[in-house]
DNA sequence: AACGATACGGAGCGCTGTTCCGCTTTGTCA
DNA sequence: TGACAAAGCGGAACAGCGCTCCGTATCGTT
């Protein structure tokens, strides 16, 4: 058994995940190592001896980000005014997550069937997350009950599909739009 | 109205295509700008004159080779040994040119109108060519007579599909053995 | 032949990925 | 606690790329 690692890698790591999921929102999956570098606050070859390619940062900020989602549910339903501003923060939080999730599949250009692995522990995990909120929306009469959460997920998800730098564009203001949509 | 554009212009840009094609083969769409004014001959500047995007340079090689690919159609059938013989040889030519056309759903990142457009009229240019290979190949008895021409291109071109650098999968290999299996 | 107009070539700039190694921090053990 | 490998860190340095710009060469016209 190899000695644990030290405190600080851990530290690091963590750091990373959080500053590259960051600029992963605000430049794009291709940005720059060096802007990922400055934003978390360590020097290039950090992150090169964390996460070897590319390919390995982004599935580790994917993973992270599910998680984060995941968790974000439950903690957004107990602190929001409403179920229904909770969904919608939550889905805030899943629109800058789609953005790491779809640059996933052209950073992992070969084996499709780890991207396919990926994307089953996304649904397993965010499903029953998204579930609960519709549930409790729905519950506080506050939207109609028959929203699915796959075809929630699933009609956000392709809303964002596009590039970003279209200006006339903007997935947010329609899926605020859909969301509308739900009320009662 | 504008005067002719120069003898040399004309001539280079000519030059510019073949040698874009050439190097999408062998080195994807992706190839170094100075990579194929090396194949072609000519300045990198010449290149920014005549395409001034990536995108302009792969639409316009994607163009020519369709014409190609529709063209050698014909003058394969009249000297070749037999019809299956210049299916086979024209397949090849397919193939090559799939590699821009994979390449261009890429390069035309926005836009996917734009790219609808060039695929609709890569099935009409095509379509009829693989069509007469195909009948002619059946009518000297060489091969089934089954087989219709959208589903030999999108099959081949499916197998087309992942990425160049792998080792373990050769295209080539399994479109041969395809064909093979058209035989009587 | 002479002279704009047009097109060409490639040096140069800025930005990127990736490596490599001297320096710092950490955990351990006497 | 102090000292000392081992693990980890930072960023200078190198290499490769896209793209621009302008002095030079070629073309077509008169």
């Amino acid at each position: 058994m190899p000695p644990r690692k030290r405190a600080d890698a851990v530290r690091n790591e963590q750091t990373l995940l959080a500053a590259a999921a960051e600029v992963f929102v605000r430049s794009g999956v291709d940005a720059p190592i060096r802007e990922i570098a400055a934003e978390a606050g360590v020097g290039m070859g950090t992150i090169y001896r964390h996460f070897p390619t590319r390919a390995d940062l982004v599935v580790a900020v994917y993973r992270h980000q599910v998680e984060a989602c995941a968790s974000a549910g439950p903690s957004l339903l107990s602190t929001s005014d409403s179920p229904f501003s909770a969904l919608r923060a939550w889905i805030d939080l899943f629109v800058d997550f789609l953005v790491t999730k779809h640059g996933l599949a052209g950073a992992m250009q070969s084996d499709s069937s780890g991207f396919e692995a990926l994307h089953g522990y996304f649904l397993d995990r965010l499903g029953p997350v998204c579930e609960s909120l519709l549930r409790a929306a729905a519950e506080a009469g506050e939207i109609r009950g028959d929203v699915r959460p796959y075809e929630l997920m699933r009609g956000i998800g392709n809303l964002c599909i596009g590039r970003d730098d279209d200006e006339r564009y903007d997935p947010r203001r329609l899926i605020s739009l859909l969301l509308d949509g739900l009320r009662l």
